[in-house]
RNA sequence: GGUCCGUUCGUCUAGGGGUUAGGACACCAGAUUUUCAUUCUGGCAACACGGGUUCGAUUCCCGUACGGACUACCA
C-alpha cells in the first residue's frame, strides 16, 4: 500500500467552520492510523474572497484542537510551496498541457455572451443551460475560432480562460470509499473553468494538479464535491494520472439541529451554540463570533465529539481519546446520511472529560475566573471549591457561578426558603450553631457535621427541617455542595458572620 | 427543472434475510443524596411508503415520497 498522505484544503474566506474541523480531523486520524502525513493547503486561488487573518486562524484552530500537521504554509515539506496562490505557475503549464493535447481549449466568451446563453438554453425546454460538447460550438473559443484569431486575441490582451473539455457522451465512474460506486454521464458535466482570466486556477485543476504533485493517497472532502468529482477523474486521466489519483472519500454532511440543510452560521446563533473554533472577528463587520473554546469546550471533548458524528467504532465505547480514536478510526466505518448538529452531546461529552481533571486542573480554571473579578484566592481553597462543585458542572465557567458565594458573602436569600423554611426551629439550631462554630479552631466537615449533630439533638430538632434554612443562611441560595463541605471551606469565622448575618436580616422570629 | 447522494427511537447511531431491533444523548419515573447535582434502577421511543424476490425482509431489488448537495471565471 502506498504510503498515506492526505491533505486538509481550505480556503482562507473566514473562519474555520465546526464542519471544516471535522473534515479535518478525519484526515488526521486516517494519517495517524497509518504512519502517514498530514498536510495543510491553503486553497487561496479566489483573490475576492481572500479574508485577512483566516489562514492563521485555520492554522491556531486546528492546533487547539489537536490536529498537527506533517506539512503546510510556514512548516513547510517536500512539496512546498503549500499555499495555491504560491503556485501560480504551477497551474498554467498543466492547463496548456491539456490544450496541447486536445482536452482543453481557450475561451474567450465574457459574462454577458455566457448569461445570454443560458438564456436561450432555458427557453428550450428539458436543456440543462451549461458550457458543454452542445454549445460550445456555439460560442467565442479556440474551438470556434481561427488559430491566427485566438494567437491574436490572446496577444492582444483580451480575457480568456481555459475550459475542459468534456466529452459528449461518456459513463464516469467513480469508487468512492464510502458511497461506492458513483457513476455520472459526461453529458451532464459543464466545460468547466480550469484557469479563470486573471491567471489563476479553479479548484478544479489546482486541486486534482496539487493532489497529484503532492502525491497525495486519498481525498477526505465535504459530500458537496461528489457532484465535481467526475470531472476530477476526467481531468486526472487527460493530465494522464488516472493510475495515480488519490481514492476518494465524501463526507456526509453536518446539518443543522432542527429541520433540514447545511448547518450554518446562522442556526448556530439562533440556537445559541458556537460555529467555529475560537472566537472569531469578521474584520468586515467587526462582528465577533465565540468559539467552542471561549464557550468552555475542551478540545479533547469537542474532537471526541465530533468523531463521532458521523463516524463510530462500533462498538459502545463513547469516550475516547485522541490515541483511542486514531486506532480504531477506518474510513469504511463512516456513515452516508448527514448528521445533525446535536448540541446536547457536545455538553455531555464536555462535563465527561471535564470532570476527568484532576481538583488542581479544574482549580486553574477557577482560579483564572477569579482573577478577571479581581478576587484573590490561594490553590488550596480553589481545589477544595473545585472538588465540591466537580459532578456540577458542564463548562469550567460553571465553576464561578455556582461557586460564587464561596467568596462574596449573600446579601439576600432565597424568598421561596426564607418563607417556607425560616422557622423558630431553624433559628434556634442556627444561632446555637453559630455560637458553638464561632469558638472552634479548625472547622473541618467532620467537625461541622458533629456540632450539627450536637446541636440538633440537644434541641430535639430533626436536622432534616432546618437544613434548607442553612444553606441559604450560608449561600443565599437553595441548593449547593454538601454544605459540609461548604462550611469547612467558608472557614468557621466566615460561617458564624454569615450565620449572624441572616439572623439579623431575616430575623429571630 | 436537471444530475448526484441519502432515509433505523426526538438526536447520534449499532445491526442485518428468521433478533425481545442493541447502545449513547435528551426526556420521564423511582432509589440514594436531609437540597440541588452526581450515581443507580427502570421507562418512553425507530427500521419513510408501495411493490417485488423469498418459506420468511427492517435487511436484497425496483419504484414512490421526503430530505440534502451540486448546478459560477467560489471553494
Amino acid at each position: 500500500m502506498r504510503e498515506v498522505r492526505v491533505r486538509f484544503a481550505p480556503s482562507p474566506t473566514g473562519a474555520l467552520h465546526i464542519g471544516g474541523v471535522r473534515t479535518a480531523l478525519y484526515n488526521f486520524l486516517l494519517a495517524r492510523k497509518h504512519q502517514g502525513k498530514m498536510i495543510l493547503r491553503i486553497e487561496d486561488t479566489d483573490q475576492n474572497r481572500y479574508v485577512l487573518g483566516a489562514e492563521e486562524y485555520i492554522k491556531e484552530a486546528l492546533s487547539w484542537v489537536g490536529i498537527e500537521l506533517d506539512e503546510g504554509p510556514d512548516i513547510g515539506g517536500p512539496y512546498a510551496p503549500y499555499r495555491q496562490s504560491e503556485r501560480k505557475t504551477i497551474y498554467s503549464e498543466y492547463a496548456k498541457r491539456l490544450i496541447e493535447n486536445g482536452h482543453a481549449y481557450y475561451a474567450f466568451d465574457n459574462t454577458e455572451e455566457l448569461e445570454a446563453m443560458r438564456n436561450r438554453l432555458k427557453e428550450k425546454k428539458g436543456a440543462n443551460p451549461q458550457y458543454d460538447s452542445t454549445t460550445r460550438m456555439e460560442m467565442k473559443n479556440s474551438l470556434t475560432l481561427s488559430k491566427e484569431e485566438v494567437d491574436k486575441r490572446i496577444k492582444a490582451g483580451d480575457h480568456f480562460v481555459i475550459r475542459l473539455k468534456v466529452p459528449a457522451s461518456e459513463e464516469v465512474e467513480l469508487n468512492d470509499l464510502i458511497r461506492g460506486k458513483v457513476v455520472v454521464h459526461s453529458s451532464q458535466i459543464d466545460d468547466k473553468v480550469l484557469m479563470k482570466s486573471d491567471g489563476m486556477p479553479t479548484y478544479h485543476l489546482a486541486n486534482v494538479v496539487d493532489d497529484y504533485l503532492m502525491k497525495i493517497s486519498h481525498v477526505i472532502r465535504g459530500e458537496e464535491w461528489l457532484p465535481s468529482a467526475p470531472l476530477h477523474v476526467l481531468t486526472y486521466r487527460y493530465l494522464g494520472w488516472e493510475k495515480e489519483m488519490p481514492a476518494f472519500a465524501h463526507l456526509p454532511l453536518l446539518l443543522k439541529p432542527d429541520g433540514n440543510g447545511k448547518l450554518s452560521k446562522r442556526d448556530a446563533d439562533q440556537m445559541g451554540f458556537p460555529i467555529f473554533p475560537l472566537n472569531w472577528t469578521d474584520p468586515k463587520t467587526n462582528e465577533l463570533a465565540e468559539g467552542f473554546k471561549e464557550r468552555g469546550y475542551l478540545p479533547e471533548a469537542l474532537i471526541n465529539f465530533l468523531a463521532f458524528l458521523g463516524w463510530n467504532p462500533g462498538t459502545e465505547q463513547e469516550l475516547f481519546s485522541v490515541e483511542e480514536l486514531i486506532s480504531a478510526f477506518e474510513l469504511e466505518r463512516i456513515g452516508k446520511a448527514g448528521a445533525k448538529f446535536d448540541i446536547q452531546k457536545a455538553k455531555w461529552y464536555n462535563q465527561q472529560y471535564l470532570r476527568a481533571k484532576t481538583d488542581e486542573e479544574l482549580a486553574r480554571y477557577l482560579l483564572h475566573d477569579l482573577k478577571e473579578l479581581g478576587i484573590v484566592c490561594d490553590k488550596e481553597k480553589a481545589a477544595s471549591i473545585a472538588n465540591a462543585l466537580r459532578e456540577r458542572i458542564t463548562f469550567p465557567s460553571d465553576m464561578i457561578e455556582l461557586g460564587r458565594f464561596f467568596f462574596i458573602a449573600p446579601e439576600t436569600f432565597d424568598e421561596k426558603i426564607a418563607a417556607k423554611k425560616w422557622n423558630d426551629e431553624a433559628v434556634a439550631v442556627i444561632s446555637s450553631l453559630k455560637d458553638e462554630i464561632a469558638i472552634i479552631e479548625n472547622l473541618t466537615a467532620e467537625a461541622a457535621a458533629s456540632i450539627l449533630e450536637q446541636v440538633t439533638a440537644r434541641l430535639a430538632i430533626p436536622q432534616g427541617k432546618i437544613m434548607q434554612a442553612l444553606r441559604m443562611a450560608l449561600t443565599g441560595g437553595a441548593s449547593g455542595p454538601d454544605l459540609m463541605i461548604t462550611m469547612a471551606i467558608l472557614g468557621n469565622h466566615e460561617v458564624s458572620t454569615r450565620l449572624d448575618y441572616a439572623l439579623k436580616t431575616l430575623g429571630r422570629k
